[in-house]
DNA sequence: TGCCAGGCCGGGT
DNA sequence: ACCCGGCATGGC
């Protein structure tokens, strides 16, 4: 019926299923979330192991590590001084707010949560989202800069719209179940990285050409 | 080699 | 309300 879930199904038969964070802790997909902020995922996961090979990947641990040394921990996954902070403001925030437990705040209203964590200096909506979607499992659905790209080169909504008129598409056309939106996001991820780089499109080969200017309402 | 990656902030118009 | 420079490592 609707484009979005038919753009849905020929991606997920294109790529099958994307299992991101499986088996993470809530504390390991929130950090995961500020760290992959315009960074490669194979950076985030040097930054992640080595802060797991110091037994820091902890609200506590993270929230007293003197910043020199957190900053050279997750030096792999770059800005690594902007996301020192980023990080050290998120766990005061769990400290203050959630007695250091990212786990009390599951229990949370999802506007309320996502309000909470866009007032988080270093937390934007992509990144507020990706935390409510993944950590928490509310049914959020997040948009990255590839949702925008591989949508707005198939003509399907312009580019110039907000984060906000993006999700919105989503949110009104769909079911909001939260393992679609995991799975639709990444495959989004996934199809854009392919298919739709800045550079070197691979427009004519890309599953979703039949889509081109289709209405999504 | 240069460009890009699962953004966000702060200062300027 | 936008627009833009800065932030930084590692892979292709």
């Amino acid at each position: 019926m609707t484009v979005l879930l038919d753009i849905y199904h020929e991606l997920s038969h294109a790529f099958g299923p994307q299992h991101w964070w499986p088996g993470d802790t809530t504390l390991d997909v929130a950090v995961g979330a500020i760290l992959t902020q315009n960074t490669n995922w194979w950076n985030v996961e040097k930054a992640i192991k080595n802060l797991k090979k110091r037994d820091a990947l902890s609200v506590k641990v993270i929230h007293t590590m003197p910043v020199e040394e957190l900053a050279e921990l997750i030096r792999p996954a770059g800005y690594f001084n902007i996301k020192t902070q980023r990080l050290k403001s998120f766990m005061n925030f769990l400290m203050k707010d959630y007695r250091g437990s990212i786990k009390r705040m599951k229990t949370g209203g999802v506007h309320q949560l996502r309000e909470q964590l866009l007032s988080v200096n270093g937390i934007g909506p992509e990144t507020a989202d990706s935390i409510l979607l993944y950590a928490l499992e509310k049914p959020m659905f997040v948009i990255a800069a590839y949702t925008k790209r591989v949508l707005s080169r198939h003509r399907l909504l312009d580019d110039s719209r907000t984060y906000n008129e993006f999700q919105d598409l989503f949110h009104s056309t769909l079911e909001n179940e939260v393992h679609l939106f995991n799975e639709y996001h990444a495959l989004f991820v996934q199809v854009g990285k392919t298919y739709c780089r800045k550079t070197k499109p691979l427009c004519d080969i890309c599953p979703l050409r039949t889509f081109k200017n289709s209405k999504t309402n």
